[in-house]
DNA sequence: GAAGATTGACTATTCAATCTTA
DNA sequence: TAAGATTGAATAGTCAATCTTC
């Protein structure tokens, strides 16, 4: 009942809401015979980025995957031909991700599946009042945890 | 600037939110030296449940994990003596988990780390007027993922 | 034959060591 | 020496086959 119940009984139902829709959804994904959940998190984050690239450490921020993971998904996306690495002239140590055509492509056939799953294991079962609280809450969660990032430095 | 984008961006919020205050927890239990986050989950839903125990689907479903994994990760515990498994006398297919005199002893002693640390990287990071609208609205999606779960069936 | 659980084989992910350039 | 990235070895997690009881 008190404020602190309250809040862990937040958390936890966080845990089990997100683990629940996360599986819903890619559950959604494999059943329409798109790319993973992954792939698809990656092109997003590529597309969306100042011309279409980004370092590998930038993507793993942008996409929440650690550096080895995104080292090993992109060599999977380079394989199928979604994109391509290149390398930055300033710093030679860093390699840009860069989208490929065939991979915008991808993103554009696979987006609706996505947000349709998103749509329906997410959005739909939130109620409506809420999602404003919601978004607010989390994007005030992620500027407060992106100090903590810098510390680890 | 629309509802749909508000979803949206509260759905990708809420992924890098997730990600962030999962690690950053984990992260300090590790510091701490404390048993895993996935023992801990395991041995708090043994311990709030009926007779402290829990047939192994049941406790899957309590701490949001596989039937596969639950079975490897009471293996661990029952090796640590945490967690004894009890024949059910009911139905001798299922089998129980109970947590053991060692295991709840164990559950007091970390209890306030995890706490600590569930409060310092997400409760005290989230607007305080914005939690009651988070636990409801999340409760509100755990309610309507469960009848998928009836629909695998 | 189906439900509950476990096991073996496989895949995904992480951790530590390595390589290259700054 | 440190930063950026990748790789090999190890760990965690999943999927399909199996065993037991219903």
């Amino acid at each position: 009942m008190s404020k602190k119940d309250d809040s862990v009984a937040a958390w936890r139902a966080l845990l089990l809401a997100h683990a629940g829709a996360v599986r819903a959804i890619e559950r959604d994904l494999v059943l329409a015979g798109t790319i993973p959940l992954s792939w698809y998190d990656v092109l997003l984050e590529l597309n969306a980025a100042p011309d279409r690239r980004l370092r590998m450490q930038e993507l793993g921020e942008a996409a929440v995957l650690s550096r080895t993971r995104v080292s090993r998904i992109v060599d999977e996306l380079v394989v199928a031909g979604l994109v391509r690495r290149e390398a930055n002239p300033d710093d030679r140590r860093s390699a840009y991700a860069v989208i490929t055509a065939d991979g915008r492509r991808e993103l554009r056939r696979v987006a609706p599946v996505y947000l349709d799953a998103v749509r329906a294991r997410f959005v739909d079962n939130l109620p409506a009042k809420d999602v404003p609280a919601v978004r607010r809450a989390f994007e005030a969660l992620l500027v407060a945890s992106e100090p903590d990032e810098q510390r680890r430095a």
